[in-house]
DNA sequence: CTGAAAGCGCTTACAG
DNA sequence: CTGAAAGCGCTTACAG
């Protein structure tokens, strides 16, 4: 409630003086120093931050756009959140959240009320990518836009991702596999995995000549699985493996649809994971996934644009893309065809 | 980068003109109007955010404070982070996630960056209740500590759930029963839930003459609860039932060392796990939990603290403390003592 | 070592 | 319908 002009009444000074013993950025003596401080504490005297502000001083906070809806998973949702907010607070910053489909981003970041923008769950042609390419503050984008002019990427690496799971397959010897996707939409909505990933698996089978059936799941439940998977069994019977882009509820119905249909999970029929969360262990049997990595691909987001904010490193003009490599988490679920394991 | 004078001298007006075209807080005549937008779109103009704070206009902004650490387990964190969020964002606010120990929550209430304050995670003697006991704007607490001054705040009601518990168990005719804790160090620290819900477990048990062993999670991993368990039955071999507050990876230890002794859960003892997150179907055999209830809790917090920022609802004095009530979910893992289930 | 004054970018009574 | 000017609460050259 008291601003400066009480302070500097109560301590029988300028406002002049009370900034310079506050702020410290003039010597002030000690006496009155003390006297100010003394009366900035009984008034319970705080800084407006506007009035700061005014004079152009950093914020210390960081905005993180990531529009919720209804729909919004927040077990998709926190991974990533919560490594953002852990790494911005190691780096001194405090988060803002935007959760805002149409938050006005351009405008909060020439408004000054933040030091840098964070971008999350970007698509491949996010409008928010160009509303903020010209802003005063930097940027950096988790997930990468087709267009990231001014804009820095830090991304999973959806393409190894693709081949890696291909990959694995070839050399369990498999040669007929069933690509198993997300709901439809999402490939429609631009989301970064699910369309980079996907299209990493078909240019890698194409190469490796695979022999790929492609099914969506288009429903909830474990009726809808049931239902693909007998129904790809029946386009190619000679199915020995599945690279799946469903959750972990998914790929529980998936394990259980195979060993119904006599195919079970582990001896007749290898399955990967992709995008998941690591939480594949808790399946029986346990599945082979490639995770996303919410921490590393945060953290680096977070670094990068503290790099930029701080004016340790130079904003890029034409954008900047960078991939976090990803990792295989090898739990025995991918065996050569025919060929039962010991698990 | 443009300011409100180069929009001004574009469109050939007054300064005053361009806030009061762009506002609206005055008419203006049409061709006025069309002239400044087109001046203001040119220059990419933006309002700055200090000069409209400096006439206390609202920021939009809520703050949580949400203190988070190396030792912050981001499963029992991020429910409430998102509950805050997305009920923030459903009545046109955003979140600033303050996530320091000692963040300065005094200077940021007062400095007008934000419009009202949220306290998570609130220890029963939490130091910031005081640090925000006068602070400008309103403050709501999700968590009691023992002294609210001007505060609100919203709990779930942890005597309820340890009364339930205890009553859950008297029904079903236990006399003898295990009290098994978490870390004792978190009872130390004062966490809200453990403190007052083992509190009201304690004076229920007495109420009904219960015979109460307690047993505290001092260490990690399977051999712990292996030990404790097992102290437990040969320290009183009468218990039948055991109420649960450690995790769902503590439970699913305590399930295997319990059918390990040849007590196993369904037939030969009953058990209640407090404060979840609802993961206790996923156990074999399901436990029924009195589980935390995130939504509902940080959506009231929410709808309170707004209520108070829009002027519509008046700032406790002396504090006031609202309790959620707790809900029972059955999954048949209580049963009388000795008389084996279907299950 | 200290103060009076200009200025940050805006908003809004006060005049016309 | 519009403008000149005061003011929001600070910071910081400019004087002394």
């Amino acid at each position: 409630m008291a601003g400066i002009k009480e302070v500097a009444a109560r301590a029988g000074v300028s406002i002049s003086t009370v900034s310079y013993a506050i702020s410290g950025k003039r010597s002030v003596s000690a006496s009155t120093r003390a006297r100010v401080m003394q009366a900035a504490r009984e008034l319970g005297y705080v800084p407006r931050s506007h009035g700061r502000l005014a004079r152009g001083a950093g914020t210390g906070i960081i905005a993180l756009s990531s529009p919720i809806d209804e729909g919004t998973v927040y077990g998709d949702w926190s991974p990533f959140f919560f490594g953002v907010a852990r790494r911005s607070h190691l780096r001194g910053y405090d988060v803002l959240a935007l959760m805002g489909e149409d938050e006005d981003l351009a405008a909060l970041a020439d408004s000054g009320q933040v030091d840098g923008i964070l971008l999350m769950d970007v698509t491949v042609d996010d409008p928010r990518t160009e509303q903020v390419a010209y802003s005063r503050v930097p940027v950096v984008s988790l997930g990468c836009p087709d267009s990231l002019d001014g804009a820095y990427a830090v991304d999973l690496d959806f393409e190894q991702m693709g081949r890696l799971a291909v990959h694995r397959m070839v050399v369990a010897g498999h040669t007929h596999i069933l690509f198993l996707g997300a709901n439809p939409d999402a490939y429609e909505e631009g989301v970064n995995f699910l369309v980079r990933t996907r299209k990493a698996v078909r240019s890698s089978a194409v190469d490796a000549h695979l022999v790929v059936t492609e099914k969506y799941l288009d429903g909830e439940g474990a009726h809808t699985m049931d239902r693909l998977v007998s129904r790809a069994l029946a386009a190619d019977p000679q199915i020995s493996a599945v690279i799946g882009q469903v959750d972990t509820m998914g790929m529980f119905n998936l394990v259980r649809a195979l060993a119904a249909l006599g195919r079970p999970v582990g001896s007749a029929m290898s399955v990967i994971q992709l995008g998941s969360f690591g939480r594949g262990a808790v399946l029986d049997p346990p599945l082979d996934e490639i995770p996303l990595r919410p921490y590393p691909a945060c953290g680096r987001a977070v670094d990068v644009l503290v790099e930029m904010v701080e004016g340790r490193r130079p904003r890029p003009g034409k954008g900047i893309k960078e991939l976090i490599p990803v990792i295989y988490l090898d739990r025995g679920s991918v065996r050569p065809p025919g060929r039962p394991g010991k698990g």
